[in-house]
Formats: structure tokens, C-alpha cells, sequence
DNA sequence: CGAAAACCTGACATTATTGTCAAGTAATTT
DNA sequence: AAATTACTTGACAATAATGTCAGGTTTTCG
């Protein structure tokens, strides 16, 4: 019998400490998350947490460092060398299913700005502008080509992101909206439909 | 000299309490926030609070009580007797501006609905499906009249509900991405033109 | 194997937080 | 102006949270 994976200990405890604290993170924010709790939740006694982190802050900037790095990835279909049309679509089905698979690290991050970003850090900030930036030379690239409507592309990039981003955040509200009791697999597929559907040909134009 | 409106003390303690309340509960949440903050905040003794209200939670759920009260507002553009396109586009504008002088008690709805609706009754989702439905049959409506394109009601409003609700809730990042260090009027205009444009023209029809 | 390093944990002192109460003051009513 | 009702407040007991530490156990490595 090959020993289990048997990671390092180390990274094995790290991991179950913080899985248990972007949940409590994401369901009560920083200050109404207790160290007591997330102990709790991941069943090792409070004083060993004190060992791997400094501080609940501790635990909460590492939280951040972790999805800031996962910021960038949807992004990455918006290139020069596609069709908009195609770069967009997937886009929105790329960050869509971020939200389905990851919505508690987007809760939990969305509660981070929500409060005013009192954690994230400059650099952060300059990183999510830098590729915000990169981006939108894309879309004014498109634009210069024609194919694309003389969009200002930074409220159309928010207007991305937050539709898709709702339905992790707020997938509460959203599932009640569309009656059903949790979002399914189906629920987004039909959202990226019809976000596609209205960014690229709007709702109200001549066809 | 007239005496003061002298509002009765009654009314006026609740209201800075309230006030205080929401400002807290949408930068901390719940369970982040603490009875006695709320009482530094407003200026009154801690144990003043408690002749008011029974406790925390029932400060929060008056706060509810009141955002709720906004929730249709804005929906009321939404009238099949409209044009669509002026219809959307008065309900941008009007959301936008509820963003911009409400986005405390906006932040604080959001924090409700991110971390779970927890305090939001039965009574309230229902009423807010129920407003929806309504408006979903306008647009229905015009969609039948061949007036808009055939999309899904709700993922259409969702839409425009979180794209309208990023300016208050994640202004800050907003005000990042546009390189501002507070969004102004300005940024909601332009946010308004964005978002109706894209909507009813779509980005990549041709035009 | 034996020493060093890494890890674990119960207990503690400190400080916060909560909701209540009794005794006070101010406003209103008759 | 007396009585009633409304409002205010300092103090209290009970409980909970924080971060630290000393001494223990387990792992790793030479």
C-alpha cells in the first residue's frame, strides 16, 4: 500500500484552514467571522491556526492573494486575434462557469469590495487595472477595425462582469427571480444565451 | 423664532439610529457589526438603543423593511403604454441614479442578499418575484408586438439590475477601472449612455 | 537511533460584547 | 402643578473572543 499523497502537512492544514474561512468570509465578512469558528468548521483546535497564520487578518490576505490570481483567467479569451463576437460569447460562458464552480471565492471577494476593499492592497489594485487596460486596447483595437460599435469599453467590460458575476453573488435572488430553489447547470447556460444574445445584437435594434 | 420642527423624539432617535445602523451594516454586515458602534455612531448611549429596538436584529430588520420600499421604484418604467426603447432607457437612468444617492442602503441589500437573504421573509422575496413577473409580462408584451427581440425576461432584467447595481456596490472598484478616486455624476451619465447603448443596439450588429 | 525541527494543544489573562435593570430626568396630559 | 407617560443612562452579570505560552507529541533527517 503506496503511503496516501501524504502531503506536507504543512500545505495540507493551510489548505483546510482557509477552505473553511472563504466560506465564513463569504457568508459574514471579515468582522463577523470569529478565529473560534473557522476552527470549528475545520475541526482543528483554535490554537493551531495560530501557528500557520499570524492573525485572522492573516488568514483573510492570504484568502485574497488566492483569488486575485484567478482574476485574469476569464479574461484572457478578450484577444486582438479573435472575432469579437466569438472573444465575447466565450467570455461570458468562461466567467459564467467561473461563477457556477467558484461562487463562494466570487462571494467572497465581492463582500471584500463591497466593504470598501480595506485588505486589498495596491498592487492589487494596479493589477487589476493593468489588465483591465490591456483589455480594453482590445476592444478599442475592434473598434478601429469596424467590428465593433464605438463602445466605451471600460463600462462595457463592468457591464460583463457584473451580469455575470450576479449570478454567483446574488444567485439567491436570482434563483428566486427564475423560481427555482438552487441555479442548475441549466439556469446558466441560459443566462449566457441571453447575455450574449443582448450585448452583441442589443434587444431593441432593426434585424 | 419658530420652535424646531420638532420632530417627536421618538421618530428622530429611530432615524439616527437607522441612519448609523446602515452605514455599519453595509461596511461590516450582521454580524460584523456591533450594537455599540452603532451607539458611538449616532452619539447615543448603548443602552439607549436597546428602549428603541429589542436588538440588533430588530434594527437590521427595520432597515430591510425600508430598502424593500425602493425596490419597485425604478421598475415602474417598465409600462407596456411606453416605447420600449425610452421604457430601458428611463429605467437605466433612474436605477443609476438610485445608485448614486442611495448607494449605502444599496451596499447594505447587497450584503443581505450575498450572504444569504438570512433576514429577507418569505413576504419579501415573494413580493419582489411578484413585481417582477409583472414587468417580465411588459416586456413579453412587447416582444409579441415585435417591438423587441425575443429574450428572456428575467435574464434581461437581471441584466440591467446588476449592471445599474455595480456602480453603487462596487463603485469602488469602478471608480479603480476609471481611474477616478470617487465616481461622479459624470461617471453615471456615461455609465447610462453605455448601458442603454449596448442593450438596445447591441456592440456587433451591423449597423 | 538520537537529536533537531516541526507541529499540536489546554490553559490563561485580557479585553469586548451583550442584554438588563433600577433609578434618574424630561415631556405631556389633565 | 400633579400625575402620568416617555425617555435616558450608568452600572452590572454573563458570556465570548483574542492572542500567547509552555510543555507536550510527532516527523524528519543525519
Amino acid at each position: 500500500m503506496g503511503k496516501p499523497p501524504e502531503a506536507r502537512i504543512r500545505a495540507r492544514n493551510k489548505e483546510r484552514i482557509l477552505d473553511a474561512a472563504v466560506h465564513l468570509f463569504a457568508a459574514k465578512g471579515f468582522d463577523g467571522t470569529r478565529i473560534g469558528e473557522i476552527a470549528e468548521q475545520c475541526g482543528l483546535p483554535r490554537a493551531n491556526l495560530y501557528y500557520y497564520f499570524a492573525s485572522k487578518e492573516g488568514i483573510y490576505t492570504a484568502l485574497i492573494e488566492q483569488v486575485i490570481a484567478g482574476w485574469d483567467r476569464a479574461f484572457e479569451h478578450i484577444r486582438e486575434d479573435r472575432e469579437p463576437r466569438e472573444a465575447i460569447e466565450a467570455y461570458v460562458i468562461a466567467k459564467l462557469e467561473y461563477s457556477r464552480t467558484h461562487s463562494v471565492e466570487s462571494r467572497f471577494f465581492a463582500n471584500e469590495i463591497l466593504r470598501g476593499a480595506k485588505f486589498l492592497a495596491q498592487r492589487h489594485r494596479r493589477h487589476m487595472r493593468e489588465v483591465t487596460d490591456q483589455r480594453a486596447e482590445t476592444v478599442n483595437h475592434w473598434i478601429r477595425q469596424g467590428k465593433l460599435a464605438p463602445v466605451d469599453p471600460y463600462h462595457f467590460f463592468i457591464m460583463l462582469w457584473s451580469a455575470t458575476q450576479f449570478y454567483a453573488d446574488y444567485g439567491f435572488l436570482a434563483a428566486d427571480l427564475l423560481r427555482k430553489k438552487r441555479l442548475t447547470r441549466n439556469d446558466f447556460s441560459g443566462a449566457a444565451e441571453a447575455i450574449s444574445a443582448i450585448v452583441l445584437d442589443g434587444c431593441c435594434s432593426a434585424r
